[in-house]
RNA sequence: GCGCCUUUAGCUCAGCCAGGCAGAGCAGCUGACUCUUAAUCAGCGGGUCGUAGGUUCGAUUCCUACAAGGCGCACCA
């Protein structure tokens, strides 16, 4: 230690030596408790007639001495719960040992349960030990941790201290659950397709590259899993999914984190008609399963995730919203339209591009209660096949809600030949600059090559879903640790 | 990437506009208190004012650069 130690430090430290000089090993082993904090709420009644002795273990979270008395609230993984502590209870030395205890230690106790004066259920304490000696103080208890940096770079103070993030981080494992019970029910297989891509795809982004020095080969973290679950569906699984993380090299923002969860699923023999009744019965299973409502509020719209789901052409929405048949148009009319309609069509490249611009623009975030937004563009879609009605298309959904993407899906392209051209398609527009479009991958044509069967998949980003679904407004809520620059350069360097 | 804002005690925040000994509440320490609950009462300690420069007799305060974070815009899921 360079610096000396600030006062608060310092008697945490010798509170700790005097601990140890009492014998008492400030980090034991184990401790055998018969309750959690809600238990002893839940059974309260059966609890205190019956006088039986609990146990309960946990970090103390606040303290009100009172000379030969003590209350303090005890913090566990399912709530708190007060103790109190009495002198004539304990005996002296007992009772003088607990003055060595603070906030923030972790501790178990035993006794008996009573109602206090003022109705809190409380332990009256018989005997306790230390369970772990905290050498660091707690952020405050009334305001708690506000500051967002130390939030999310010290996400256990988080925990600790404010409440409901857990609360938000329990939805985020039951939202994940129920997808996974829905599709398990339906027969969809939980499959594993790798991180570390040789050729990166499945989606128009750029990508983080990393190096194997094995075989000397730079590799890319997927950015979708699209292409290797489509090798699987060749392969005959028929119905497939996974929940990965993907990789995305590109922005961060309240929307965007570099690593973020996907859920894809691909179903052999449907097309993107089954598919959107399929998603709309999984949100509504996913919702009502979580939240107990097919209703969410969300900032200040009253959302229904009761299906069926509003279904609208991208061609009849933009007539609706725009007033313009925008899918007659041609690149230089839609970019004029765009101009006109006070938007900066600076970045704009193709005529894919200006569509998407209006759609996102001037469609997108009029699209509040659940809508299915379907038959894009083909230039928008390289991997969906083309429309059986008009070539022009392609049969393709974005699920909408709140104004917010929440999944695309679309009948797959099956056909070789076809998925080369919009490859190729692609690649001309990364030779113009198009960092983003698709790489050509002949692996994956050579799969097509072997027969796929007709089928639809679909993506579906979850830290986005858990927003909505616990009313978060940031993307760096829902995940525990969202990434962050290190404090002080070089901080992330193992060398130093 | 651009713009705006923030950074002061362990935490939550004042102070800065108009330069002159570094402040409060909670937390901590000492004492009182055997049903408190933001316990109360009396007293005490605690600071690299984000970092580095500049201006000045003197900078937490003014200026510049840098860093981290937040919000908005742009891009994306």
């Amino acid at each position: 230690m360079e610096r000396e130690l600030s006062e608060i430090l310092r008697v945490r430290r010798e509170k700790l030596q005097k601990l140890i000089e009492k014998g008492v090993n400030p980090f034991p082993y184990r401790y055998s408790r018969t309750h959690l904090s809600s238990e002893i709420i839940a059974d309260f009644e059966k609890l205190s007639e019956s006088g039986n002795t609990v146990k309960i273990a946990g970090r103390i979270i606040s303290w009100r001495g009172h000379g030969k008395t003590l209350f303090a609230h005890i913090q566990d993984g399912s709530g708190k719960i007060q103790i109190y502590i009495r002198k004539d209870d304990l005996g002296e030395e007992k009772f003088e040992l607990f003055d060595l205890f603070e906030i923030g230690d972790i501790i178990g106790a035993e006794g008996t349960v009573f109602r206090t004066r003022m109705g809190e259920v409380t332990i009256k304490v018989s005997d306790f030990s230390l369970l772990a000696k905290s050498l660091k103080p707690l952020p405050e208890k009334w305001h708690g941790l506000k500051d967002k940096e130390i939030r999310y770079r010290k996400r256990y103070l988080d925990l600790i201290v404010n409440p409901g993030v857990i609360g938000t981080f329990v939805t985020r494992a039951r939202i994940i659950k129920s997808i996974r019970d829905f599709l398990d029910d339906r027969g969809f297989l939980e499959v594993e397709t790798p991180a570390m891509q040789v050729l990166y795809g499945g989606a128009n982004a750029r990508p983080f590259v990393t190096h194997l020095k094995a075989l000397d080969l730079d590799l890319y973290l997927r950015i979708a899993d699209e292409l290797y679950l489509k090798r699987l569906v060749v392969g005959g699984m028929e119905k497939v999914y996974e929940i990965c993380k993907d990789f995305r090299n590109e922005g961060m923002d309240k929307n965007h984190n570099p690593e973020f969860t996907m859920l894809e699923f691909y179903w052999a023999y449907a097309d993107y008609r089954d598919l959107m009744n399929l998603v709309e019965e999984m949100m509504f299973s996913v919702v009502t399963s979580v939240l107990d409502t097919d209703e969410i509020n969300y900032g200040e719209n009253l959302i229904s995730l009761k299906p069926p789901y509003r279904r609208m052409t991208f061609a009849g929405a933009a007539r609706k919203y725009i007033g313009v048949d925008i899918i007659e148009l041609d690149e230089k009319s839609l970019i004029d339209l765009a101009k006109e309609r006070g938007l900066d069509t600076d970045r704009v490249k193709g005529r894919g591009a200006a569509l998407d611009l209006l759609s996102s623009e001037l469609v997108e975030p009029h699209l509040i209660q659940p809508t299915f937004l379907t038959d894009y563009p083909v230039e928008l879609s390289p991997l969906a096949k083309i429309h059986r009605e008009d070539p022009r298309l392609t049969e393709r959904f974005e699920l909408f809600i709140n104004g917010f993407e929440f999944g695309n899906g679309f009948s797959e392209l099956t056909d070789p030949d076809d998925q080369r051209r919009r490859f190729e398609a692609q690649a001309r527009a990364r030779s113009m600059g198009d960092e983003e479009a698709h790489p050509i991958d002949e692996d994956f044509i050579l799969a097509l090559e072997h027969g796929m069967p007709p089928s639809a998949g679909y993506g579906l980003g979850i830290d986005r879903l858990v927003m909505l679904l616990t009313g978060n407004s940031s993307i760096r809520d829902v995940i525990l640790f969202p990434t962050m620059k290190p404090e002080t350069p070089g901080a992330g360097n193992p060398d130093g």
